[in-house]
DNA sequence: CACATTCATAACTCTATGGTTATGGGATGA
DNA sequence: TCATCCCATAACCATAGAGTTATGAATGTG
């Protein structure tokens, strides 16, 4: 039972390993765990867990064909955080805006 | 001297209090130590260890004045955490527009 | 069937870190 | 000056988590 929580997200890319490799999944799309491991400069269960994480967080699909598993980016999981970022930098054009009404109402 | 990275970014929002406490700076405005501890659940010297964290990473500054501190969001901090995840995203429209470039090829 | 390959899980170690209490330093007020 | 207040730092503890090796389950191959 994955879920798309804010925290989730963040924690999971929070680690520098598991965010590089996110980035290989999107920029290089579909790959076997060995395709991962390989370059990944650690041991090949340390890379079956991290994708673990980020099966976790909806940030990557798994795919069984075989003996091999292909792990996929679904980049659609990054909304909430794209959705959080935006709240907090509303809030300052909220802000923002509020100063240049007053200024508006100032200059009247 | 502080480093505006992703990694740092990333890690300095992993944690949920650490989060909390930037989004109160952000909805709510600047703030003192003080304020941010109480209805923080946990002491003062972690509320203050938690916006070293923040510091650090470029999420808010810090204004002296008299014998207490005032924090405020500096949400310009997010942008390199933006940009990833438009990288992130473009090249999930870049793939999009190849398949759709490779579906009008087909149809000719 | 016997063996190899691919991945996931288990068990463990070690470090990073989030929490605590104790303390000190600078500013304020009596 | 002396006591108080606000915050930061130090020292410490306990847990989370990122890595390892060992192993097993499932699949492919001779």
């Amino acid at each position: 039972m994955t879920q798309y929580s804010p925290d989730l997200l963040f924690r999971a890319l929070a680690d520098p390993t598991r965010r590089t490799l996110f980035e290989r999944l999107c920029l290089d799309g579909e790959q076997t765990v060995g395709a991962l491991t390989a370059g990944a400069g650690i041991s090949q269960p340390a890379v079956s867990k991290h994708l673990g994480v980020l099966k976790q967080a909806g940030l990557v699909l798994d795919r069984h064909e075989g003996r091999q598993t292909h792990y996929s980016a679904q980049q659609r999981a990054l909304a909430p955080l794209v959705d959080w970022t935006g709240r907090m930098n509303r809030f300052w054009e909220a802000r923002f805006d509020d100063l240049e009404d007053l200024l508006k109402r100032m200059d009247q």
